[in-house]
DNA sequence: GTCAAACATCTGTTATAACAGCTACTGTTT
DNA sequence: AAACAGTAGCTGTTATAACAGATGTTTGAC
């Protein structure tokens, strides 16, 4: 099935020519996606913060190393973090008039960068997009929880073919 | 236009899942995306092979440093090069044996893992997806045209956000 | 032929991603 | 309460990405 494998290249170039755009405006403005998306989020969260954990489960993107993310957005003042009482385990993260600061100053230009690079699709298009990528989610979903196991099943001989 | 960023947002993240699907498949054989692709390519060019910058123009990711990318695989066995004899600027690469076995073990893991994901969309579902996607990359493609100008224009002030 | 500009690649450096192991804390079980 | 598994985060290491500058090569203008 050949129309799959099409598929496949069509959506991720479509993200990647997508997400460089929005890279360069941020980079503009000294931030990178992750750091701003971790923004959105605490902005997001209000007063009530968010910890670690939190902040990597609601990431589209999957960031494996969170503690320093927030140790260099905490060393550029975009974000605070205390321990919590409650829990000791977790940090929770807030973020500071600084980082909404730099969020509001993104709004209307990643605003506008969207509207343009959809500029030439209809509303019917839109939707039309959303509704497909929202079934693909679904399956793909479904596959990353068997995944664990065809993960662990697949796995001996790697190391012979990765060098250490 | 909300309807803009929810778009981005399901392309962008749909990718991200159908990415690491593969990527998990991929490291099970010992490569990553950008090897595999390069792969790919130089599968694609048979004896004659490809030079860095067309590699690099092929790519649906961007990659800005194929010179050790290259090394990498060079190392590996999976590729040779050799400096092009008419233009001496140019070092052409080609896939050997090893790689061309590499790649062939990966192929039907690969088409199947495709299959898979995409399972739960029709075939009306696929030519509408790669449509609306094609229109969206023309819609981009010609943003990243102007994106050159955009970025000089606003460029000043980075500096002082971003510390060296 | 000579020069300058464009080009393809390489090299050096820094920052970040990726992976693994470790400590501290919580809630549960016994 | 003592042991336990599970969770959150930190730390160390290695590999790779990202950025900038340097080298050798070609091409076209003059």
């Amino acid at each position: 099935m050949i129309a799959a494998e099409n598929a496949f290249l069509s959506v991720v170039s479509a993200a990647g020519d997508l997400l460089r755009g929005v890279e360069i405006l941020l980079n503009q403005h000294g931030l990178t996606a992750a750091q701003y998306n971790v923004l959105r989020i605490l902005r997001g969260a209000g007063e009530r913060g968010a910890c670690g954990r939190e902040i990597a489960g609601r990431l589209i993107t999957v960031e494996p190393d969170i503690t320093r993310l927030l140790d260099r957005m905490e060393k550029r003042g975009l974000i605070s973090r205390r321990r919590d009482a409650k829990d000791r385990r977790c940090v929770t993260a807030r973020i500071t008039p600084s980082g909404l600061e730099t969020l509001a100053a993104l709004d209307a230009p990643v605003a506008e960068l969207h509207r343009r690079q959809f500029g030439k699709l209809s509303g019917a298009d839109l939707t039309q997009l959303t509704t497909v990528l929202e079934k693909l989610q679904g399956s793909v979903h479904e596959l990353a929880l068997e995944g664990v196991r065809t993960e662990s099943l697949l796995s001996p001989g790697f190391e012979q073919l990765q060098p250490k």
